[in-house]
DNA sequence: ATTCTTACA
DNA sequence: TGTAAGGA
């Protein structure tokens, strides 16, 4: 095929075809007289993969990279690939959403009072610019893939706690009390073994994970489970979706402020009378003089801190309960709250 | 008529 | 990446 026709199909430029090959994602064989490019179908195939992946937003020298990686038509790569791209634009799409956001207020505050504070400019100032920014972010998404590998030996090596791991699952299963049918989704489901205990309690089952490595292992151990690439704080699944959230082992990776926005993101994509369950590293009454007694206290390196999260519950309409596993490993669980007609 | 390369916006 | 120019 010649590059007019190619562009033609896949509906860009030839410019942009040759761009591409400048950039060294191609390299169609050219004919010997007129230095006519060729395009096989393999060509074909590889340059569409580069445009999906532009469209994601990933650059040019990302692409490359990912292009190295994998052979030439190799369709499981690129459905990792799409699912990054879908992951990637759920989380432009919640910004964007906030920018729409801002932007009505604004138009209600010029609607009513004359005047607009500054301040609201600067925020929707910075809003925009995160979304420009948005486009860089992809690095971050590539080192998850290295601890993959480590994951199994460290949860194997993690036998010490494994047995409060295993009753930890358990009590969560227990108190978010799936019914047949129910739809759930576990963040950060790593392998798969809290979303299988849901499953088994007949529970249909989404997990989300960061890491392909990961996911790829959840699937040979539990081929039922419909997993996603994506990042908790931009769940790739649309609003009121699941009966049920949970997640263990991995809240306490986010920062205090990531753990907040990702409870927004449970909420977002839980029905209207959902249940959330989290399993993980607690503490809750750490001394206002934490300085000393932080250091002092012996184990947790990552922590989820309890006084920070439970607000959050009360302020959108959950009614939360903690049980201890032990002194560090809690489960939390909510449900919303009933409105009493008396 | 088409495509190619190169330079520039 | 788009556009323009000059050649094959």
């Amino acid at each position: 095929m010649r590059i007019t026709e190619v562009a033609n199909k896949l509906n860009i430029s030839p410019r942009a075809i040759r761009f591409y090959e400048e950039k060294g994602l191609l390299s169609p064989a050219k004919h010997r007289d007129n230095q006519y490019r060729d395009f096989s179908e393999q060509d074909v195939w590889r340059l569409q993969t580069v445009i999906s992946l532009r469209e994601a937003g990933m650059p040019i020298a990302d692409i490359r990279s990912a292009l190295a990686g994998m052979g030439d038509n190799d369709a499981g790569e690129l459905q990792y690939y799409l699912e990054l791209q879908r992951s990637v634009m759920m989380s432009e799409w919640l910004q964007i959403k906030q920018v729409i956001e801002t932007t009505e207020r604004m138009i209600a505050l010029v609607k009513s009072e004359r005047s607009l504070p500054l301040e609201h400019i600067f925020r929707l100032a910075e809003a925009s610019k995160e979304l420009r920014e948005h486009r860089g972010n992809w690095q971050d998404k590539w080192d998850f893939d290295l601890l993959a590998s480590t994951h199994d030996e460290r949860v194997a090596e993690n036998q010490g706690n494994y047995a409060d791991y295993d009753r930890a699952l358990d009590l969560i299963a227990e108190r978010v009390r799936p019914k047949d049918n129910e739809l759930g989704l576990d963040i950060g489901t790593g392998t798969g073994n809290l979303a299988a205990r849901f499953k088994q309690a007949g529970a249909r089952m989404s997990g989300v994970d960061q890491s392909k490595e990961m996911l790829r292992l959840c699937q040979v151990k539990h081929p039922g489970l419909e997993t996603r690439v994506g990042n908790f704080l931009a769940l790739p699944y649309l609003e009121e979706q699941f009966d049920f959230v949970v997640s263990s082992f991995a809240f306490h990776h986010l920062g205090p402020e990531q753990q907040l926005l990702s409870l927004d993101e449970m909420k977002r994509v839980l029905k209207s009378n959902g249940r959330i369950g989290i399993a993980d590293l607690m503490v809750s009454g750490i001394p206002a003089d934490s300085a000393d007694s932080v250091a002092s206290r012996s184990q947790p390196p990552e922590c989820i801190d309890l006084d920070r999260l439970l607000p959050w519950f009360a302020d959108n309409g959950f009614r939360a309960d903690v049980q201890r596993v032990n002194e560090w490993l809690h489960v939390l669980c909510a449900y919303k709250e009933v409105e009493s007609l008396d």
